[in-house]
DNA sequence: CCGACTCAAAATGCATTCATTATTCAAACA
DNA sequence: TGTTTGAATAATGAATGCATTTTGAGTCGG
């Protein structure tokens, strides 16, 4: 085999995407996006030979993906029973926002630590931008930029561990969040958190940044819960 | 076929029954054990051929527990290259222990708001145990039961998130501190500091109970530096 | 003598196949 | 008529097989 071969498999016969990243962690991130967003709906089964079809490859390295999925709570395997999306209840995230309460609380304290000035300027640009689509009503900007905040100061924690537990943990939060809209009163709410959560980082303020992330959240989980109450016709199927 | 076993209601509710542990779940467990303890040396290659054979099991199961593993954080799998027993590096545990140390504060401060007499009882009597192999010198009893305290403050949490991501890292804690021997002087410490600890657990209170549980651990981290500083030349092998 | 290249052997990632278990649904029974 | 039985069907869990990549030894050339 000549050695400039080696870059030619990014075009196979199949047309499909370049190996650089193995295959089942390129399913884990597309089907864990597919429950996310609600395209494979809570309580139902993973249909398992479909998305075998639609990403055209075989039941190996799906079934590799759904375990990690399921260490992640987003399905349920069972035994000789296959894998089923898990539900969004209550108990669901009134246990798993205090967990993530904590890990943001922690990347607070350690981003006030660590965090260098020109990260701060990046994540005041980012603050303004979220202004910007929090007045122009726009929420599908808002929650990406939001995202990218919280991302940032997870970043500048410089602590691999936190930011793999906390991935881990934030795709079930932003599922809870895509369904469970905010009323306006939220928003602003929210968005005078961000205020203090910039605040605080510019300061390096790492106690008080811990507070009001953990503060932050437990707003979004009385939002989730909320919307919960509200839609509780959700439920039906077997949990688990 | 039996046909009494159609009555499966028994098993319907969301308890922990159960539920039939399949190879791959058997494998993990199995293989982690074999990290922690240390059969496995940190920077080694995770032999596939040699488990398969070990444990009679082809390479599927086998490469399943490797991915679950894998996102514990004690091997690191590397595309076409296999899997490698991540080691202890000092960058490690220090990531690792803070996020630990924010998951037992939570734990402390969920167990005191529903932890029954009942289960304080319990504990105390854990606790009683674990003096005795203190006494004793007996360091494998010490610890043996040290984790069974832990665990029962975190089962009283009621919490399964919390306690999936506990558990992930608490292989990974368990490891650091099965290589590092504690001194005499921090073992006393150690052993004053679960005094403090039952203490607040008795009285419910939650804000010292999570204080006291986070210091404990960031000293448990103290001894896993020392003892990484002392023993520098256990590293050689390839990272990652 | 040392480095680069070639080729073979081993290992990995994934697909396929096989055995076991669950599910379905029609027939038998009370 | 409603429930239970049991065989056919479908799906899961695990083993095996195959193609690609990596690794390493041996050879050639400088």
């Amino acid at each position: 085999m000549t050695p400039e071969d080696q870059t030619s498999s990014l075009s196979d016969g199949k047309g499909e995407v370049f190996r650089r990243r193995s295959l089942h962690e390129e399913l884990t991130e597309a089907i864990r996006e597919l429950i996310v967003v609600g395209d494979l709906l809570p309580g139902t089964r993973v249909p398992e030979k479909e998305l075998c079809a639609l990403y055209s490859v075989s039941r190996t390295p799906l079934r590799e993906a759904l375990k990690v999925l399921a260490i992640d709570g987003l399905v349920n395997l069972e035994p000789n029973r296959g894998a089923w999306v898990s539900k969004i209840t209550k108990e669901d995230i009134d246990d798993v926002f205090p967990v993530m309460g904590a890990l943001e609380a922690l990347s607070g304290e350690l981003a006030c630590k660590h965090i260098s000035d020109a990260e701060i300027g990046n994540v005041r640009r980012l603050h303004r931008e979220m202004l910007k689509y929090f007045e122009q009503r726009d929420l599908e900007g808002y929650f990406a930029v939001n995202q990218q905040i919280h991302e940032a100061i997870l970043s500048a924690a410089r602590n691999k561990t936190l930011t793999a537990q906390y991935n881990s943990l934030a795709a079930r939060v932003r599922r809870a969040r895509y369904v469970a809209n905010m009323t306006m009163d939220r928003w602003t709410q929210a968005t005078e958190e961000h205020e203090q959560i910039m605040t605080f980082l510019e300061r390096r303020d790492g106690a008080r940044l811990s507070a009001i992330l953990k503060k932050h959240l437990e707003n979004k989980l009385e939002t989730v819960r909320q919307w919960l109450d509200d839609n509780e016709e959700a439920d039906g199927a077997k949990a688990r």
